[in-house]
DNA sequence: CTGCATGCAAAATGTTTGCACTCTA
DNA sequence: TAGAGTGCAAACATTTTGCATGCAG
């Protein structure tokens, strides 16, 4: 299994692809390094951009930024993707699949000529339990 | 026609929501900061900022991030609500209508227990233009 | 007048980059 | 051994913030 990025393949770029293949969701660069350094591995924060930059140029991951700015990164083609519904009020988040949304997403992209398609998809509420206790 | 955010009304509260309505499509801080001042309002970068996140606080306007990290901004359609469709290169961006979307969505936060739901979708992708010039 | 909003500049992020050193191939 | 990859720290870009001043009400 080549982790290979174009020349040689280091300790660090394994490790990176590891634990980003190992997440479900989408990390952040900084929260990934943390995440590396706590497990022991030696590596440092501009390495973890590096192969991350890397990773997506070639495909093998996904990048895209959350609100608040910061680029979250997860392996390209795990399993399916999916979508959170959040809670406003207390953060709970429910994981919703939605392939309908995906499909309209691919073909509104076609219509109008769009290729490499990407999309995101966030829904805020409150939930059942918050607008229970709020008024 | 109110721009009143929460007490006084000033002259660059008014540039900058003017500005924005009078855009189509999405602008970053810094571009319609320089735009202002190229008209030749007096107005700085950190004030553009204040009043842009107290637009969007109130929902007067939206905020997405581009693929880049930077944040742009529109005045928010009052009529219907719509989603974009957004040229990573280029920066075109097409609305489009997803009504199944929208019921999708309230059916997905319903069947969860969600109230007071919003939420956001952004596509993003190489419009024919661009895919065409690019390599 | 009062005190909110602004301008300025400094600070805070998140991310990228130059350069010397390390380690893969 | 050559040179791709790494680590470190400085550089960058965007956005936020502290404080003195200005202006709306």
């Amino acid at each position: 299994m080549a982790v290979n990025t174009g020349q040689r393949t280091t300790r660090q770029q394994l490790a990176v692809s590891a634990a980003l293949g190992a997440l479900p969701d989408f990390i952040s660069a900084q929260d990934l390094h943390r995440q590396l350094t706590d497990d022991g591995t030696k590596i440092s924060l501009a390495t973890v951009y590096r192969v991350l930059t890397q990773l997506t140029d070639e495909g093998r991951a996904d990048s895209i930024r959350r609100a608040d700015g910061e680029a979250v990164y997860r392996a390209c083609a795990t399993a399916d993707h999916h979508h959170h519904l959040v809670c406003e009020s207390c953060g709970k988040a429910v994981e919703i699949q939605t392939p309908e949304v995906e499909r309209l997403v691919e073909e509104s992209a076609r219509a109008h000529g769009f290729t490499r398609v990407r999309h995101t998809m966030e829904i805020f509420g409150t939930c059942e339990d918050c607008s229970a206790n709020a008024s």
